[in-house]
DNA sequence: ACCTGAACACCGTTCAAGT
DNA sequence: ACCTGAACACCGTTCAAGT
């Protein structure tokens, strides 16, 4: 709300960073159905064709947006593959989860998702852990097959009054853990 | 394709079925971009507020087209739990896969999503093979997180050039067994 | 070069008028 | 009662004209 505010003052020229802050501050307080190219533009007291001079299209604004936010995943870090793969997983999900609003462009099946994107980093992390490659790939497509699942089910429950953060949080980590879990049996 | 063109023969009364049997061919052959209410009505040799006598708005269409989808959802069955939690992973995965391009449709994050309203009965399926009533509960809560998350990958990926079909039935194979096989250290 | 108003081809839906 | 054309308030984007 207050990124929307400040968009409207007029003196600051148009770039691509400050489009982006108005349609995330948008999508964020009123949902990804108001975003539209003249919302954007009018917040920021121009036309939507002044837009067209920063950001090719709207899909390319929509992917503009996924990747700003996830650049607040963190680098999965740890000693073992199973650190890793939690740390991982818990970033992702609370990086998306802290924009509710925008689960489903995180987690839509156009393009090439941005979860799979992140996933090359995470198979390689846990390359470094000890893991051969093919146990890497294997762990990093289910525990992403995983996160995105929990993240479309929490990002609706909370939106509804469904239970509270702190049920679906354990719930999360008790998944995570079965999941890992039974992933270890499965390890070469 | 063929509903489509069935559709086109005018001398039938409209109907919420006749309307859903070609939005449903709509989306299917074009995508969720595609479907309108505009191109169902002309599909039909009519015009778009006809639709409106037998469907209250287009969210409620699409409401119906999930329904409609989702009915073809085994009943689980099976005599262990983990049978039962795997005929009907399996079974909700299936169907969601025969309509890659509904997907977002059928796992969105928006209304009661179809998906966890399905989870009522695998919940009392697995209370009759002897699980308590927590963890029938826990163990549908992850599968179903699981599920989503597997089909939306899936879906994304075979609409690309992604892998064949038979290696992600294979992965998800082995991620539900490693689910089930952690979850059922967590059972009381 | 960068910007932008008018215009085009769409949307979902309301409303009033038809049968 | 059921149906539907015109109209309203929106879309994203092209194109031509401005600076």
């Amino acid at each position: 709300m207050a990124a929307v505010t400040a968009g409207r003052t007029e003196t600051q020229p148009l770039s691509r960073d400050r489009i982006l802050d108005v349609a995330l501050a948008v999508a964020s307080d009123e949902g990804l159905e108001a975003l539209s190219m003249r919302r954007v533009a009018s917040e920021l007291g121009t036309g939507a064709m002044s837009l067209y001079n920063h950001v090719p299209d709207k899909q390319a604004l929509l992917d503009g947006l996924a990747e700003r936010v996830l650049t607040a995943v963190e680098a999965p870090s740890g000693s073992g593959w199973r650190e890793v793969a939690t740390t991982w997983a818990t970033s992702v999900r609370r990086t998306m989860l802290d924009h509710r609003r925008l689960v489903p462009l995180l987690v839509t099946p156009q393009r090439p998702a941005p979860l799979l994107a992140m996933a090359a980093s995470a198979v390689q992390a846990l390359e470094s852990t000890g893991l051969s490659a093919d146990d890497a790939r294997h762990v990093t497509r289910l525990v992403a097959r995983f996160v995105a699942g929990s993240v479309m089910v929490d990002a609706a429950s909370t939106r509804r009054g469904g239970p509270p953060r702190a049920q679906l949080d354990e719930t999360f980590d008790l998944g995570l853990e079965a999941m890992l879990s039974g992933l270890e049996a499965q390890l070469t």
